[in-house]
RNA sequence: GGAGAGAUGGCCGAGUAGGUCGAAGGCGCUCGCCUGCUAAGCGAGUAUACUGGGAAACCGGUAUCAAGGGUUCGAAUCCCUUUCUCUCCGCCA
């Protein structure tokens, strides 16, 4: 959510901001409901001040039936104040469902762009390797290899879940524990466990309500939402707190399956374990004081790429242009890992940070001194990483001739110093 | 699922025959005083949001005692609903 203010005094270079991201924006009815709003409001008000000291007259009063018509009177005023009370709840309501569905302004740093294609790329770490056969796909290995079933899972579930299978199982489980150790281990951030249902307050906390509720798996009796990210419940985690200034930056790791309904994306990726409706995920989440986010997002990056590099997988960075990053996000970084079989880089973390726009609608903030303001704090998140995707890698970058994978060394301790799949 | 108890400020904790309660008291914290260090002591201050005025410091208004609704001139206090917590019983990985 936007600063009400910032939108109030700066509407066109407000309108301007959002405008760099693709949609157009148009604040004029949030204009006309804010000006109504605070019309309303200093009206009501002034009768509610009216009203709380005339029934301090009263009270002084011990003779009530020398102030019946005092009384009358402020029965009356009573009235008209419940039925401006009520257009007032309207108008914040409807004030509110139209800030909720505002994006968040890009950061300054973001470039300017339309789509994906004018994203930038910042770098890339080692080189694709050259193989001395036509590389194949995962889902031909991970077939062959009897360690990812795609069809039993179609039985079980339908299209886009995956059923892993023996060291397929295996393998998912370390790198799940390869990356949670190294962020908890080296990165310093704190492990956490959350639930995977939650409720409305906490998906709009984050942005995915109201705006993006066709992207979520939904249960009908107890009205929960799975999280289609570790994002959302982590991020929630301190909604409404006031955090402590040396307890910043809080850094959080967590492992949870995602749910997504991948609604909208029906021809892309049908085949593989690329994009699913279940999949697996170790997140890096945030919360810091603004002048320090861009330098933790940074770090943040580093983290997540240090997971490929001991992987020993090729990668590369791109930097979301204003056209590409999401939502809620105010400056984003793609880390995109190389799939031989598909000839191309895609897309395995996504790490941002969303300035205040998190903290603002999930009500999240720290004082800057003993006895200061409360301000809100800078949330960021990222992949550390999509643990299916790795896999994709792993199978298809460490594939051999024969169909057999060797296993990374940094991942044998993890699954038992088994060297390859075969 | 059944029976009961509860939810007050950063924390603890008063306050239920409705008005003098944004809310006693304590702790914590901030500033000052005092004591040649430390501890103790003394004094003052210490919620948030929205909104009006002001360049600002600041001044004013409204709201908030889990959330929402009701009764009333007036609600932390009375009534209803919901959520959450705790205790006991049942069920259960």
């Amino acid at each position: 959510m936007l600063d009400i203010r910032y939108l109030r005094e700066n509407p066109v270079e407000a309108e301007a901001r959002l405008k760099s991201r693709g949609e157009g924006v148009d604040l004029s009815r949030f204009q006309e409901l804010d000006t109504e709003r605070r019309g309303l409001l200093q009206e009501a008000e002034t009768l509610k001040a009216l009203r709380n000291r005339v029934s301090d007259e009263i009270s002084k009063v011990k003779d009530k039936s020398q102030v019946q018509d005092r009384i009358a009177e402020m029965r009356t005023v009573s009235q008209k104040v419940k039925e401006m009370d009520e257009r007032l709840r309207q108008l914040d309501e409807e004030l509110q469902s139209v800030l909720l569905t505002i994006p968040n302004l890009p950061d300054p740093a973001t470039p300017l762009g339309r789509s994906e294609e004018e994203n930038r790329q910042v770098r890339t770490w080692g080189a694709p390797a050259t193989f001395s056969f036509q590389p194949k796909s995962h889902w031909d290995l991970g077939e062959a290899l009897g360690i990812l079933d795609f069809e039993r899972a179609a039985k079980l579930a339908g299209a886009r879940f995956v059923l892993y299978r023996g060291l397929g199982a295996r393998l998912e489980r370390a790198l799940i524990n390869f990356m949670v150790d190294l962020h908890t281990g080296s990165h310093g951030y704190t492990e956490v466990m959350p639930p995977l249902m939650v409720n409305r307050e906490t998906m709009t906390g984050t942005g995915q309500l109201p705006k993006f509720e066709e992207d979520l798996f939904r249960l009908v009796d107890p009205d929960f939402l799975l999280i289609p990210t570790a994002e959302v419940p982590v991020t929630n985690i301190h909604r409404g707190e006031i955090l402590r200034r040396d307890e910043l930056p809080l850094c959080y790791t967590a492992y949870t399956p995602c749910f997504r309904r991948e609604a909208g994306s029906y021809g892309k990726d049908t085949r593989g374990l690329i994009r699913q409706h279940q999949f697996n995920k170790v997140e890096l989440v945030k919360f810091t004081r603004p002048s320090e986010s861009a330098a933790e997002l940074e770090k943040l990056l580093a983290d997540a790429e240090k997971v490929l590099q001991l992987l020993q997988l090729p990668y590369r960075v791109m930097e979301l242009c204003t056209g590409d990053i999401g939502f809620s996000a105010a400056r984003t970084f793609d880390i995109e890992v190389w799939l031989p079989a598909q000839g191309c880089y895609r897309e395995i973390s996504s790490c941002s940070t969303f300035g205040d726009f998190q903290a603002r609608r999930a009500n999240i903030r720290y004082r800057e001194e003993e006895g200061a303001k409360p301000e809100f704090v800078h949330t960021l998140n990222g992949s550390g990483l999509a643990v299916g995707r790795t896999l994709v890698a792993i199978l298809e970058n460490y594939q051999q001739e024969d169909g057999t994978i060797i296993i990374p060394e940094v991942l044998r301790p993890y699954i038992g110093g088994l060297e390859f799949i075969a």
